[in-house]
DNA sequence: AGCATGGAT
């Protein structure tokens, strides 16, 4: 997406960091003497000398020169990330051609960002003109100046949609490729023919040392293996302790196992890995619990110890306190205070966090994992991979050495576990991948060439669907509806209901709701004011379904002008409904390129049942049925049992209803859930409610029941017979009256 | 009846 366009903000300058290691830290303005300077320019020069990576500059220009495609292999603390891309720079020298850049992609926005703020500190140029970076809501980059950008990975992927070229890009680095993202995974497929047409493109693959052959072998265009760079890691050793039997009980281990670590481990600060939000509170009460009682016990040997929590769904701010110091001792000559972090898998590659020396690995991490067969994405707590396993080990020595404690045996840490984590592209649903490449001319989604190809049968249910939303047509090509879809940053379905909505005239309303669908959950729950957090939420409930409460809360906070206390006594997230904001003025945006009307009806009970349809024009296929008189729901088609999950604010238990997403915890549960009418499903799904290759059942018989009542009325002439706007491409000019 | 990662657009 080039950065003149619009869409995109500037964001505020990156303020500078003040730390120690900062080479300006102490400089005052307008004291400075020459004598500083040098020194400053001195001590960045010599950190750079000290990175691995450094030293291998020749080889790697070398390499860079004659190759194309080269591989580059670095552990952390190489110096890989910051050095390579400003070698790149030297030898491409981008900016002796107006507009040429050299990117770098990152899976993650805060690296991005961090990397590039430092890049641009060392080649003492301002942040945001030669050196920036550019991720979605934020692009620090100034056409015409920046010729090195850091991005995310995610980022690039878009700009391939709308330039397959990518003409503006002298080197494409790809960062971090080992953690096999499924933006990068299709990148390495894209860049890997992209080089075959653009002679004059370079492209670097950076990862860890395990995958490099993997790598080497698959862009192996010049010869058997692509060229390979390896830089040394430099970080320290870290002894690994395994349990001598397996362990029943990984919590109750792992908190004795810290505990342990308090007791009889010198000094330093420990880090824990859990699975998931509860787990991680609950061994925090433990933790203090059972701390208290050794101190009640001796408290002439056990020193105080803080238990941080560590995981996504915190604030910034809370998260910040993974850095906090560790307590003081009680008294001058007690003994020394620790900071135990207890962190879900963010700690393993997204935060890292000084001063650790201990680590405490249980062996488990929740995963995506996506069934094909029923459609169905689900969190499993699942064991982790050795290169994992690896990744947190490596936590305990990033300042000296340290101990990382395995709460599994030895035995099954060689035999159980997987070498790698499965890349993202084998667990997750397809349907925005299959629009996304399909957009890209690629019609054989079969044989594309992937790193590692997804099973057919997750490629096969993704076209299913893109078909059945006539964005992809029976030849597999996309159609002109598929290829506006595919500008939206949304699965299929979203952008369908919102492409369809003006035509139910509260095209308004849907961007909202579907923008309140991409951002984080809006409601916050702390477990000790559950009770009001309930009450408050059952007065922004609407009855009618979960679609509308989401609506009514993001009117509810425009209304009240974004006031943080009003989100406070509600006990909902501003950060997420500022993100819904957010999200919405981008979506409305893209709209506007595609001049997709912005409209609203008056009446307020034909909204709500407008609202209602164009939510089956995109989730037919998310429909359950009532069976019998209980809160038993059976999924259309798949006969999937289902229940309202406890979330949901649908208190009359309608007889049909659309979801938004099938979640398996501790049961089936469908989640943000809404009444719609039979004849709808009908009306606007022709193709996906045929009832003639329908499986037969009770949903099959209450839909035959529709279709008669239905065939009825057409003969009274209540129909107007036209086309169903669940295949068509929307009207751009159309009457304001809702259809009937 | 009982709310469950983390990353990206």
């Amino acid at each position: 997406m080039p950065s003149d366009n619009p869409y995109y903000t500037r964001a505020p300058p990156v303020p500078k960091s003040l730390g120690t290691k900062d080479p300006l830290f102490g400089f005052l303005p307008r004291t400075i003497t020459g004598k500083q300077v040098l020194a400053a320019m001195k001590k960045i020069l010599e950190t750079r000398k000290k990175l691995p990576v450094f030293g291998q500059m020749d080889e790697f220009l070398k390499m860079f020169t004659n190759n194309q495609i080269i591989i580059m292999v670095g552990e952390t603390g190489s110096g890989k990330t910051t050095q390579i891309p400003q070698f790149v720079c030297y030898s491409d020298l981008p900016h002796l051609n107006k507009g040429q850049l050299v990117a770098c992609t990152q899976p993650r926005r805060v690296a991005a960002m961090s990397v590039a703020k430092r890049v641009a500190d060392e080649m003492d140029v301002s942040l945001g003109k030669e050196v920036g970076y550019s991720m979605r809501f934020e692009d620090m980059t100034e056409p015409g100046s920046t010729f090195l950008k850091y991005m995310t990975d995610g980022m690039l992927l878009r700009e391939v949609l709308n330039d397959p070229d990518l003409k503006r890009y002298s080197t494409i680095i790809l960062d971090e490729a080992h953690e096999r993202t499924l933006a990068t995974d299709i990148l390495m497929g894209l860049l890997k023919n992209l080089a075959k047409r653009r002679s004059n493109l370079k492209i670097v693959v950076m990862s860890a040392t395990l995958d490099a052959q993997k790598f080497q072998r698959y862009f192996s265009i010049a010869g058997p293996n692509a060229p390979l760079v390896k830089v040394p890691g430099r970080t320290h050793p870290v002894e690994v302790f395994y349990t001598l039997e397996p362990e029943p009980d990984y919590v109750e281990a792992a908190i004795r196992t810290v505990l342990m670590i308090h007791r009889a481990e010198g000094p330093g600060d420990i880090l824990l890995f859990l699975t998931g939000e509860e787990e991680i509170e609950d061994a925090c009460r433990k933790i203090k619990l059972d701390v208290d009682d050794l101190v009640k016990q001796d408290p002439d040997s056990v020193g105080p110890l803080i238990c941080i929590p560590l995981y996504s769904s915190l604030s910034p701010e809370q998260q910040q306190h993974i850095f906090d110091p560790p307590p003081c001792p009680r008294t001058p000559d007690g003994p020394s205070g620790r900071k135990v972090v207890i962190s879900t898998n963010i700690a393993e590659t997204s935060l890292t966090i000084d001063g650790i020396v201990y680590v405490v690995d249980p062996g488990f991490s929740k995963q995506t994992v996506y069934n094909p067969r029923i459609r169905v994405e689900s969190l499993l707590v699942s064991p982790i991979s050795k290169a994992s396993a690896q990744q947190r080990t490596g936590r305990a020595g990033r300042t000296r050495p340290g101990k990382c404690f395995r709460l599994y045996t030895e035995k099954d840490f060689m035999i159980e576990l997987e070498e790698q984590t499965h890349p993202e592209i084998l667990r997750s649903n397809l349907a925005n991948t299959v629009l996304e490449l399909a957009k890209l001319g690629v019609t054989d989604l079969v044989h594309f060439d992937y790193v590692d190809a997804p099973a057919p049968e997750s490629l096969m249910r993704a076209l299913e669907l893109s078909n059945y939303l006539a964005a992809i047509d029976d030849d597999g090509a996309l159609t002109p509806l598929g290829a506006i879809m595919a500008d939206f940053p949304l699965d299929p379905q979203m952008a369908k209901m919102l492409i369809v909505s003006p035509e139910f005239n509260c095209s308004n309303e849907i961007l909202t709701i579907v923008a309140m669908l991409s951002a984080p959950n809006v409601w916050s729950r702390p477990p000790n004011k559950r009770k009001e957090a309930d009450q408050a939420k059952a007065l922004l409930t609407v009855s009618d379904g979960d679609h509308l409460t989401l609506m009514n809360v993001f009117n509810s906070y425009m209304n009240n002008k974004h006031d943080r206390q009003w989100c406070w006594n509600n006990y909902l997230s501003q950060r997420a409904l500022q993100q819904a904001e957010n999200v919405r003025s981008q979506l409305q945006r893209t709209m506007e390129r595609y001049e997709i009307e912005l409209v609203t009806t008056q009446d307020e009970r034909k909204l709500w049942q407008n609202i209602r349809k164009a939510l089956v024009c995109g989730f037919f296929m998310q429909v359950a049925h009532k069976e019998g008189e209980k809160n038993n729901y059976l999924t259309v088609k798949d006969n999937q049992g289902v229940s309202f999950h406890p979330s949901s604010g649908l208190d009359s238990s309608p007889e049909w209803v659309v979801f938004n997403e099938f979640v398996l915890t501790t049961k089936p549960y469908i989640r943000t859930v809404t009444e719609v009418r039979p004849e709808w499903l009908l009306e606007y799904a022709p193709n996906y409610f045929d009832l003639s290759t329908f499986p037969h059942g009770e949903t099959k018989r209450a839909l035959l029941r529709v279709q008669k009542e239905r065939a009825l009325k057409v003969d009274g002439g209540a129909s107007n017979g036209r086309n169903s706007p669940a295949s068509d491409l929307p009207a751009k000019k159309r009457k304001k009256t809702a259809p009937s």
